[in-house]
This record gives C-alpha cells, sequence and structure tokens, in this order.
DNA sequence: GTCCACATTCGAATCGATTCGACCCCGCGA
DNA sequence: TCGCGGGGTCGAATCGATTCGAATGTGGAC
C-alpha cells in the first residue's frame, strides 16, 4: 500500500489522456500531439512514473529485447578464450541492429543444479549456440517449440537450424599438408578437449570426441597423418599448450618433427615446451596452430596457423537472428579459414625424418 | 489462427483441472497429488506445452532471473581486459546462487543510438555497474526508483548503492612509495583513459578525469611524486602502452628513471617500448605495473605490481546481488591489493637519479 | 454548406501466467 | 459424534502494458 508504483494507467489519468495514449507517448509508435506529449510527459514526472515496465511490455508485445547465448562451458571460461572473445565481440555488433543486449547461459550442465537460468525459462527473443552439445538437445525442442528464432555456430543443431559453420577439417588438412610436403613424416597432435569437463589426456582411438570442433580438425589432420598420436588438452590455454608439449616431448611417444596444435594458445605452449626440452623450433620441431589470434608475447615467432573469422562468424549469427527474427530466412553460412605461413614451420630435420622413418 | 500456442489454461483444461493447479504442477510451489500432476503433464505433453511463458511468468511473479551487467566501454573491449573477464568470472559464480543469468549492457553510448538494451528496458531483477561513469546515472535514478537491488564496482553511485571498490590510491601510493625508496625521483605515469573515447595523449592539470579508477590510482601516484608527467593511454593494452612508453622515451619529456603503469597491460608495453628505445629494464629504467595479472609473454620479466582481487571483486558484487534481491542488506567492500615486487624495479641508476634531481 | 481526409485519441480486449484466500474432504483425537 | 487440522484444488483477481479498430474533431476542397 505504501507507495504502490506508479503505472501507465495512473499517469494517463493523471494527464487526463487513454492508458493507450499514454502508451504511445513512450513508445514512439504512433503521431501524438505536441502538447499531449508534453501533458503525459509531466504527468508522469510528477508521480515518478519512470517508464514503461519491461516486463509488462514484453508480455503484451512479445518482445523482449534479449538475445540468449549459450555456452556450454563454465562461463568464466568463455572470457578467458580469445576466439570467443572475439566472437562475442563480432555478436554484439551483429545484434546491435536489433537493440538486444545478450544474455549469457550456460548449458545446463547439471540439469537438476538449483535453478539455473535456463534456455527455457529466460524471456529471450532469438539464441545462439555456440558449439551446443548433447545436453541440449532438450532446451532446444522447446526452444524450437516456441517458435524462438536459434542459430547455431561450430555445432549441429538439426535441420532447419541455420549454422554458422567453418571449414575445420578441410582447413586444418591444408594444414597437415603442408607439414606434410615440408618432409616431416613423425607428426603428434595437441587437441582441444574432446568433451566438458575433460582433463588432459593422450587419446586413444576408443575415445569418444564429443565437441564437433575438435573432432572437425582432428579427421582434417588424420586425413594426412593417419596415425598421428593425440594428446587432448584441458582447454584452450597456453598452459594448457604447455602441458601437452610436455607430454609430447617427454618421451612417451617417439620424438615427433612437427607438432599439429589445435589452437594458437596451443601452439604457443608447445613451443614453450619444445624450448623447454631443448628442440629449437622450427629447426628441430615445426609447430602449427589454429585460429590465426594475436598470442601475446610469443614473438620473435610468427605462428604458422590458420587464420579464421572470429569475429566475423559472432556478426554472422548476429546477422542471421536479426533476420529471423524480421521473418526473412537466414542461411546457414560457412567460413573458410585462411592458412597463413609463418617461422614456426621448416622442413623436416633430415636426420629424424629421412632415417628413422 | 493457425496453431496458436498452447497456454496453461488450456492444458488445465484439457488435464481436467483449474489453471492454478497446473501452474503449480510446473512451480512446484505447492504440494499437488501424484495423480494430477501425472495428468497434468500428459495434458502438457499431448499439446506441446513446453512449460510456462517467461515474459507472462516475469510479469505476475516480477522476477525474470536476470542480472544487469553495465559497462560503459564498448561490449567488445569488455571481453579483452583480463581484468574484466576475472571479475565477470566471479560474478557468474557470485550469482549462481540466484540461478540468474548475466545480461550484458552497455552503458547508453550515444544516447539516442537507435534503440540499444539499456537499464530502463530490459527486464533485470538487479544490476551490476562496473565503473559508471556520468552517464550512467540518468538510468541509475530510473533502476533505483523502480527498486531493483543495484552494486557498484569500482565506482560511485551515491549513497544506498552498495560499492565494491579497491583501495587503488593507497595501494598505488605504496608503489610509488617504493620506487621512492629505490631513490627514483624523476617518474613518469602511464595512466588509463580519463574518459570513454579517450584517446591516448599526455595529460594536463586541467585535463578532467571522469574515470574513478584512473583518478584514484593517479592521486596515488601523485602523493609520492607530485608533478610527474601523464601519458593517458586509449585502453588498457598492450600495443597502448607501447605508445605511451614510446611517448615516455620520445624525449618529448626528461627521461624518467621509473614508470609508474595504471595496469600491467599497460607497463609491458613500457617494458617494451623501453627496450626499443634502447633502455635496460631495471637497470635503467624501473616500471611498476597495477592488477597482477598474468601477462603472456612478458616472460624473464615479473612485474612489480599490485595484485587485485578480481575474481573476489567480482564474485563478491555477486553475492551482494544475491543478498539484496532476498531483502537483506548489503554492505560495501572494500578490497585490498598486495604488493608484489618483481624483477621490473631496481635502484636508480645514480647518474641519473642524483645528479640531475 | 456539405463532405472528405487526415491526424489524433479512445476503449476494450489481450498477452499468459501466478497468487491468495476460500473451500472441500478426510482422518484423527476427544 | 463433533471439532479440528491440513493436504490439495479451485476461482477470481491481478501483474502492467500494448494493440487495433473505431470514434472524434478540424480544416480544406468543392
Amino acid at each position: 500500500m505504501s507507495t504502490r508504483r506508479a503505472t501507465i494507467s495512473d499517469v494517463a489519468r493523471e494527464a487526463g489522456v487513454s492508458p493507450s495514449t499514454a502508451s504511445v507517448v513512450f513508445s514512439g509508435k504512433a503521431p501524438v500531439s505536441e502538447s499531449t506529449r508534453v501533458r503525459v510527459t509531466q504527468a508522469a514526472e510528477a508521480l515518478g512514473y519512470t517508464g514503461p515496465d519491461p516486463r509488462a511490455a514484453s508480455l503484451r508485445s512479445g518482445r523482449s529485447g534479449i538475445v540468449g547465448v549459450v555456452f556450454e562451458e563454465h562461463l568464466g571460461a568463455v572470457f578467458l578464450d580469445p576466439v570467443q572473445t572475439l566472437m562475442m565481440d563480432g555478436l554484439a555488433d551483429g545484434v546491435a541492429a536489433l537493440g538486444a543486449g545478450l544474455l549469457l547461459l550456460r548449458d545446463a550442465p547439471h540439469a537438476d543444479a538449483h535453478r539455473a537460468a535456463t534456455l527455457t525459462t529466460a524471456p529471450v527473443d532469438a539464441a545462439v549456440l555456440i558449439g551446443c552439445s548433447g545436453n541440449l538437445r532438450e532446451s532446444l525442442d522447446v526452444v524450437k517449440a516456441r517458435g524462438i528464432p536459434v542459430v547455431v555456430i561450430e555445432g549441429d543443431a538439426g535441420a532447419g537450424v541455420p549454422r554458422i559453420g567453418l571449414d575445420n577439417r578441410e582447413a586444418q588438412r591444408q594444414a597437415a599438408s603442408h607439414l606434410r610436403s615440408l618432409g616431416h613424416r613423425r607428426v603428434a597432435i595437441a587437441a582441444l578437449p574432446v568433451r566438458s569437463g575433460w582433463k588432459g589426456a593422450w587419446l586413444d582411438d576408443a575415445t569418444e570426441i564429443r565437441i564437433d570442433v575438435t573432432r572437425d580438425r582432428l579427421v582434417g589432420a588424420r586425413d594426412v597423418f593417419s596415425d598421428a598420436p593425440v594428446f587432448a588438452a584441458a582447454g584452450s590455454f597456453i598452459d594448457e599448450g604447455l602441458i601437452a608439449g610436455r607430454a609430447i616431448f617427454s618421451g612417451a611417444i617417439p620424438r615427433p618433427t612437427a607438432v599439429i596444435a589445435q589452437s594458437d594458445l596451443l601452439a604457443a605452449g608447445v613451443i614453450r615446451a619444445a624450448q623447454e626440452a631443448g628442440l629449437r623450433v622450427p629447426e628441430d620441431v615445426s609447430v602449427t596452430g589454429f585460429d590465426g589470434i594475436v598470442v601475446d608475447g610469443l614473438a620473435p615467432f610468427e605462428l604458422t596457423t590458420l587464420v579464421q573469422p572470429a569475429t566475423e562468424k559472432g556478426r554472422a549469427a548476429g546477422r542471421a537472428v536479426t533476420a529471423m527474427l524480421e521473418g526473412d530466412p537466414a542461411a546457414s553460412v560457412n567460413f573458410t579459414c585462411e592458412f597463413r605461413e609463418g617461422n614456426t614451420t621448416a622442413a623436416a630435420p633430415d636426420l629424424l625424418a629421412a632415417r628413422v622413418d
């Protein structure tokens, strides 16, 4: 009772107009005479009315101005990966036309996890899934059933859902071919995690790879080096690359003359591990990355890598969402990586490559 | 008409119960007999009802499960600053108990910018402002008027708004004192931006500093070196630090024996600039940072810096918001930086310091 | 003087669910 | 046998705004 907050009806009454007119004054969706506008505005001020309640507005209008972005990782991790970062940047850009905010959501992790905000309980106008894994299927169905536009980046959400993809396999194959043409025969792979919660470890063929990106890039590398040993790291970080690199150069496997890392950060770590092991890059061992981001502190190295248009991916997703919200169909887009040769790859060392292989 | 989506009333009718009962089945806010639950669930399934509409639910219940996070920078920038990143990480943690999603918002930039999602138009249960500047005042009032809990990190939102702060001034003074005790007398400062949109440039005393963090740290440094020249960078990046460093070592000012950088990234850039200028760190010039983050690629340097509990700050903000939403009062918290001596500071070079000063 | 067009404004329906107090029925203790 | 406590349901009010077709009024054209 004390002070129920004023509603638009109160304002309308105070201003001596109908609620509909008052509403229009605030939304600007129809012409209003100057005098009316002033009267309503003043009434609002007098009553301490601060504008329409977003909740009510979104109920009636069916629009909340929010685009949900669903990750499968711990939310904190999102902020730590430069590629994601760039993508988010592009995404923010892409939805800017909508004037929508981005709601960060995490793929329901423990299912029963208390009561996390999920795709199904959040008032989103559209959703962007990033590398969606299986867990998400369920919420995805709900969202589709609701008629909420969905776009997937780097993942597969079934028919009818536009995908923003990358030619991971082909690109990675290209890097691998490059190594092969340099004479490398003994190659190891430093891979991204194979599923969420993964702890760095060697992969055996039985290991199921649940993350599309990891799988696709791995397949691309295996297209060229079919039996390269794979150490899958716990995440795309330099430190994890270091761990992977140490494992690779530990002697547990015959020392490779080249390492294919599935991300630039991993590559940076691998390079560091190589140096620790007393190996020169690229003379003793070549290293390739993936992503084409700027890795601080890698100088004087310039990674041989695959430059992916991360920002562009995000932007495309944003545009797709925008289009769908406006009723236009949105097509899937497939981006292409550009191979960039740096100074971390060189001809395979003769002694090792020629003799031993 | 085609297929109006089923509502909870439809489900209730189909199940032969009242809407209220059906609602309760979904929300679980009251006991329901097993038989009823089953009937309702089946009815829902039959009708393709996927659960309550979040919009309607939030209107009636007054809760949306969304916490707004307001930045003053371009959203993309948020994702690029490690400190922000860590803070977001902590924040995500801190609001996890609420099960709320984080809605990224940007401080209304151009006021009339088309129609961006803003604090006033988004259905948020609470808001966290990060380093809020003046522009925000307005939306802030609206939000306060609505009774939405607000917490501010590194900023001042007036009385009644809990603040998560940092002892910027004292901490920076500590670093400055350290330099002084090492014999430094001629010191330059590489500062953070003084307002949004700032382009790197020397500061004169007339320049108004709109960003609290920048001002506080500057005052702390000036407490010790009252007339140190200040170059304020365009952002907290290594590259901007490099630019600042080049300016500082350009000869435009007498060459300093020490540089106080307001962030670790700036410090890294300054170090690089020093090396470019043929100066050795720390023999010829000492450099201090601020933040205590891990700067990739800085090796073999270890910054002398002030370690701030960035993650902890975010977490505290999250907890404060949680408390307020549950009706408890939330107190302001002030965090303290820890001084950490690395190998980028050393005694002032005799020739320069003793003779010239 | 009449009629039309245009610019505004009004009314009433609607968006979809939650909430709160009333109510009913059943079992148990007195 | 009567009163009482509670689990389980139901009705009706409410949340606060938007929307859309209809109504009103005014000035200009004929």
